[in-house]
DNA sequence: ATAGTTAGTGTAAAAAATACACTAACTTGA
DNA sequence: TCAAGTTAGTGTATTTTTTACACTAACTAT
């Protein structure tokens, strides 16, 4: 039996919340449709559950140094056993036929921070708006959607977005964000109470500048000793 | 790599938070000092995870049909290689080198109900103080740790503490369950209005008998179509 | 100067959380 | 049969949190 660890990174680009894909390589010579997946590779014999998403992520993608925390498991007998994956497990795993057991890891980034560059057996790396993502390979769709619900639950309860967010934004981007990620509207009053209430976020001595309208406050994540 | 699961049951007894644990059969000839765990064991090729969950608790504990819900997996490399743990594996696991990774699942019930029965590589299973739990096998301290916190938020989040009372009982029984699960003192008034509001709860026509006070009134858990 | 755009702000009402103390109903034993 | 012992059961006032809601301010472009 082997393990896996799949990364779902979120990132967020003033408009969308996306997720990092890659598209898998094709197996030489062969010329199945190349299919999108999360980041994802076996767990090494000697490394930790959190090493492994840390290097994984790192191999597949060149994005570095980001908290990744884990979700959950996933271990259906046939989650990489369909048709559609054969191809490329025969092609890229030293036991093709083996079964999978993965445990899922997710994470937030600034998309500005993080130009993510493909390498191994990834073709490409692309951010995908998280309310169109395509058919995956394995159970990632799955996987991801798990990570969305976490993800939310998450943001309501330990107010993590900011780290979707440029270093210097604007409370109107913050809410932006809230609704994006949850889905819904937002009441503005009530939010700016709610997020200045957890005293995480300071306004800067900036404004805003080139924007057609009032120019907004600038704010910062607050450091924990200041 | 192996990958196991690990079962955190938790029972409640009028007075006490208890966890199930077995004592390991020692291995033949042997006579290692027998160590405490949590039921696990490895996950087979061809059964999904909660199947396993399912299994295993069965097999090693008679314990059957509740409802397991995965926490964690805990993956490092080392969590197996311990010392104290070499012998047992060497007697009852196949590639007892192997490094395993489990996957932790957790688990409330009504210890009336259950009536645990070693067997297979169970010598005992016993319910044991939560608060005054050994040292264990393997990881099996952290793996616990982590159910308990996991518990203890569900409990407040979801009221999932019925579970550990018989199907009869009283506010002040529920009362002190939620206070020894979250280790504080509840103000019984408040209490009460927070259980009700809930709504998951109904009066029965009964009352308690046979305690030399003023008796209770018995509550139900409401079935959801009523 | 005007139009267009988003920023920024307060308040009243409802709901939830908290703190707090006495009477009611049973059993047992004198 | 009554007194003592024990836990059950209940209400209110206060504070905190949540919700709903609408107008003025400041900038740019024409």
């Amino acid at each position: 039996m082997d393990v896996s660890v799949d990364c779902v990174v979120f990132g967020f680009d003033d408009d969308e919340l996306k997720v990092l894909l890659i598209e898998q390589k094709q197996p030489d010579g062969k010329t199945i449709k190349p299919q999108k997946a999360v980041p994802g590779d076996l767990v090494q014999e000697d490394e930790g559950l959190n090493e492994a998403a840390q290097r994984i992520l790192k191999e597949l993608t060149s994005l570095q140094g980001i908290y990744l925390k884990q979700f959950h498991s996933f271990g259906d007998p046939n989650r990489v056993s369909g048709l559609k994956d054969r191809d490329w497990l025969r092609s890229f795993r030293t036991h093709p036929e083996r079964r999978v057991i993965t445990v899922g890891y997710y994470s937030l980034v600034k998309m500005d921070d993080f130009n993510p560059q493909a390498a191994s057996f990834a073709k490409k790396a692309q951010w995908v708006d998280v309310y169109k993502i395509p058919y995956l390979a394995f159970d990632h769709n799955e996987i991801v959607a798990e990570a969305l619900k976490v993800l939310r639950h998450e943001l309501m309860a330990d107010h993590i977005g900011f780290e979707l967010l440029p270093e210097k934004f604007t409370l109107s981007q913050l809410q932006k964000l809230y609704e994006i990620i949850l889905d819904k509207k937002l009441d503005k009053r009530n939010f700016r109470k709610n997020i200045l209430r957890t005293n995480t976020v300071e306004p800067l001595e900036e404004k805003q500048s080139g924007v057609l309208h009032k120019p907004a406050q600038l704010f910062s994540v607050k450091r924990k000793n200041q």
